[in-house]
DNA sequence: ACTGCCGTCTAGAACGTTCTAGAAGAGGGC
DNA sequence: GCCCTCTTCTAGAACGTTCTAGACGGCAGT
């Protein structure tokens, strides 16, 4: 059998295809599948007819193997993350307007980042958005060295040549939690960390410059915590355990998912919140807005973080001189049900 | 230049860089890199050797093209959907380690499934996994002449020849929640149904014949609800607008998200729950164990799910003869804190 | 009538991989 | 010596697309 082929017969359609049934060659064909200058209005038309009719989808892949720019962005995010997910939206929303097209690789329980990330560059992406990598700083200037590499949520310190970051002030996030809680009268104050997560430090950091500047250094109080909710269940148990005289009378937990299992535990165990001790969280996350959970919490930018990332991504693609340095997003604190002036007494 | 390149110069290593820094042919790296009979043990050392050292990785797209199974699995899914989300893990964890790779696709606000289907095939998969689609069902059904489609979570009735679906008894698992609550000695039960959400057909009808067994009829009532915490609140606020004495005493939500937006609005409208009225949902996300939330829910089994839609798509790739008909996968109530006896009066 | 240009179209070579044939060499049995 | 088989390797053609270079008219300007 010659290469003019007639019908799809049973197998996926092709350019040649087309290009049989219109009667044109096959690279007219790829003109008019690209939108490309080069063709008249009535063969345009003739060609489009024809793929219609029998169906015709472009091969992405072989359409990236030839041409060498894929206009993919690999995006690694955390499917258990709702921090991740809001971002990934607005990836979404931020990459296809650019004309870009978004690769998701998730990391889950049986699929670790360096597999998602092995995955989005064997698949040829032209630039990486990891949310919140928690891999070693000199395996992503590892990376850099392949592939535009953007940070987001993890600051890295010292910031590697070629990475980009995109954060929110973490510190100032915390400032604006502790100062809320000492303009309401608190004054122990504790901060359950996220340990070594991304932001982790730079919270712990913010909330003890805020107490220290608050005159509070003897108060300063760090748990052992993470970024789950048994993460903060754990560390509330703590607190359970010690005299109530001796308890914080407020909490900053890490994010929310921590301060949504510290609100459980204290619950649980009958210690009324904000009655007995207020708490803050992070993030901001829908279900910080949820009316029994009703966390004052202090958001983050999603629409902005996705938009930088993703800007970052196609300047550098784009060769643009982009300056050296990471974005760094204000958060605002957003006061709800959980924070309240402490007991008298 | 010939087609002899020593080392990548900027540019992407492939096979051929391998090959001649390892002095063997392009064919026998591809051996040796696809793990393939046909190499001695010292030159696949060799060429191992010369791969990790220029730091080539396969590309997946060239691979595609040439065979022509690209063992890719497509997953649509909705961000917003933390059931969908858990879905996801499950498929990773099902389908690799069977071969199979997994190319996701969301749906959001700004992508709409159509959009996200195109992207799959112009991808190559090779089978695609809907989870809960809400497309025309001859719209899936005309896919399916394409590719094999397994709809998860959503019923298709009736079932188009070629499309799988894989569910939960849906209808049983409503009545599993209605019996639970008449067993409390509840009779005033309403269903604040998923309108056209996949699914929610065979809630409402389970939920109907549920309370008709139970001699119930007169009590039946359905709101029109939704898929989202908002539909569960307005639903709510219909029964706040009520007197007391003429409220249902328990409600069945369409899921959990819905139930949430259901709890969320009565206890700021100082409604107890489950004193005065009991609320179940449906889905047993990680949302509802929360203690504050603390949801009786009909759990799904998420993990069963998924390697079911796995196991079906492998089966119609690798030409098995699959017994047509749905998979049907039973739910189990899992009682918690928002269900109690009805308030005497 | 020659030249040059523009609009339309086409042939054929890439891209990086896998697959099909078959070659080269080593050994074994007669 | 010859024939066979087995292992290890290689050349070259696919796969479906885009890109480069150029062909073929038609129309204007000299």
């Amino acid at each position: 059998m010659p290469t003019t082929p007639a019908v799809p017969d049973g197998k996926r359609p092709t350019l040649a295809h087309v290009a049989a049934r219109a009667g044109v060659s096959v690279a007219l064909v790829s003109i008019v599948m690209r939108g490309a200058y080069g063709a008249s209005a009535t063969t345009r038309e003739r060609v489009l007819k024809a793929a219609e009719e029998i169906g015709y989808r472009p091969d992405t892949r072989a359409r990236v193997l030839r041409s060498n720019r894929s206009r993919l962005l690999g995006v690694q995010f955390g499917l258990r993350h709702p921090f991740h997910t809001d971002l990934v939206e607005g990836i979404y929303a931020a990459a296809e307007p650019a004309g870009y097209q978004v690769a998701l690789s998730a990391v889950a329980p049986t699929r670790g980042e360096r597999q998602a990330v092995e995955a989005l560059l064997a698949d040829r992406c032209e630039a990486l958005v990891l949310l919140g990598p928690e891999v070693p700083a000199a395996r992503l200037a590892h990376l850099a060295t392949q592939v535009p590499v953007v940070s987001v949520a993890r600051r890295l310190r010292p910031a590697p040549p070629a990475v980009d970051v995109v954060r929110t002030a973490d510190d100032e996030g915390a400032r604006q939690a502790v100062d809320h809680l000492v303009a309401l009268g608190h004054r122990a104050i504790a901060h359950i960390d996220g340990g070594k997560a991304p932001g982790a430090a730079d919270r712990r950091r913010g909330y003890r410059t805020a107490m220290h500047r608050h005159g509070l250094d003897d108060d300063i109080r760090v748990l052992p915590g993470g970024l789950t909710e048994e993460d903060g269940a754990r560390a509330a148990r703590t607190l359970l355990g010690e005299a109530s005289t001796s308890r914080p009378s407020a909490v900053l937990a890490f994010n929310d998912r921590c301060a949504t299992g510290v609100l459980d535990t204290l619950l649980r165990a009958g210690v009324s919140v904000p009655g007995e001790i207020s708490v803050v969280g992070f993030d901001d996350t829908s279900l910080s807005r949820l009316a029994h959970i009703d966390l004052t919490t202090v958001a983050q930018d999603v629409p902005r973080l996705a938009e930088l990332a993703v800007g970052r991504s196609i300047a550098r693609l784009d060769g643009e001189a982009v300056p050296d340095g990471e974005q760094v997003v204000p958060p605002r604190l957003v006061v709800r049900g959980t924070t309240a002036p402490p007991a008298t007494g």
